[in-house]
DNA sequence: TGCCGTGTCAGCCAAAAGGCTGAGAGACCA
DNA sequence: TGGTCTCTCAGCCTTTTGGCTGACACGGCA
């Protein structure tokens, strides 16, 4: 049986590098391109068909990793896509799912987790590292924890670092009503201060 | 000649391994060891001696990269100690540079970038990534508004969300103190309340 | 029809944050 | 030696934020 073929996506060198060196121990997979951008990534996948791509989400310039994983969705590509990443955030986890992605793994996961992955993708099967499975599952069983669409606008203004009184101003409504919005914020978000939400928000909501 | 000795410390065993294998392609150069904390770290620079140590700041749990250079320093290492990180925060360089870093390099850097400053760094020469020399230069235009060591490092901590008696219990320093530094930092950075210092932090510093 | 989620608002109180002035200790440097 | 920078701390006052309770309107849904 041949090697299952991977092309690698991620803007810094080392990773790729350290990706293929780590994936090059196992005989039945094979690095077969790289690429440091969604634009070389659909190139790469145009030319050499890999079975399955591992693709970091976020790429300094140009096309990020969700639109690439969307741009290959669309082309009725055949490949798995891994996705390779630092952060688990949830907003991340939850885009790259929809965009067709077949699996999230973070960057510190262990070898064996890698190689799994890999050879799960090529049979259609879901991997994803324990953290982001956990965020997952918190979801599911907390629907309560999803913010309203009007408390959603609310903290993306908060992470500019408006007062309240400017928030109501902003959305013509009272202090008060701010307030209100804010208290059941923080009680989704699981913190207790402003501060708390914005740090909250900006790292894990991935709203930058 | 014998080769340069180096440490590789990373909390990501891809980029370990990756920064191994580029490493492993000059003859001058040699990765005696690896650590994935700053724990680890002093470990092994006791075991191994390295004239070399390459050091991501962020790592996940335990003791911090800024943390594990000033140890290092406080026992009268004399090893040459590069950053190698991915963001190139105003406030993580100044830390670094302060707890006595001999390099800054960001991890999208070119082989050779690389290579030249793990050379460079043997004989006492500081070597940095273009962009993070960029903010260096810029600083120095703009004396007024750098940020101490200290202040940094509170605002590191602010961006997760800390109450100022939190900040205090955290630096063991008196909330006063807290608030004068805070003061200080709303001044440099433009801003006027602590959120907007949070946001400004985590997205124009690249705090995360 | 009545319940529930959402969005709106008020008042009251305690806690936290911020503005201001002043000041001492230690390091560093001209 | 004197000036400057950094870090430390205090007190006082105002503003902002947060916790709590209660309330009303509207729309969807059982």
């Amino acid at each position: 049986m041949s090697a299952i073929t991977v092309l690698l996506v991620d803007d810094h060198l080392v990773v790729r590098s350290g990706l293929k060196a780590l994936l090059g121990t196992q005989p039945d997979i094979a690095v077969v391109a790289e690429a440091a951008s969604g634009e070389e990534a659909l190139m790469a996948v145009e030319e050499h068909s890999p079975a399955v791509v591992m693709m970091d989400l976020a790429m300094g310039a140009g096309m990020d990793g969700i639109e690439a994983i969307k741009q290959l969705r669309r082309r009725n590509g055949k490949q798995a896509v891994l996705v390779f990443t630092t952060y688990d955030s949830d907003a991340d986890i939850v885009r790259a799912v929809d965009a067709g992605a077949m699996g999230y793994l973070l960057k510190d996961a262990a070898p064996e987790e890698i190689f799994a992955a890999v050879r799960g993708a090529v049979q259609g099967k879901s991997v994803m590292s324990a953290p982001v499975a956990s965020r997952l599952f918190q979801q599911l069983r907390n629907p309560d924890e999803v913010l309203t669409p009007r408390e959603a606008e609310l903290l993306g203004l908060l992470t500019e670092g408006l007062s309240n009184r400017e928030l109501g101003q902003r959305l013509f409504i009272s202090e008060a009503t701010v307030k209100t919005h804010l208290a059941h914020i923080y009680a989704k978000l699981g913190v207790e201060t402003r501060a708390a939400a914005i740090a909250t928000a900006i790292r894990r909501e991935g709203m930058r």
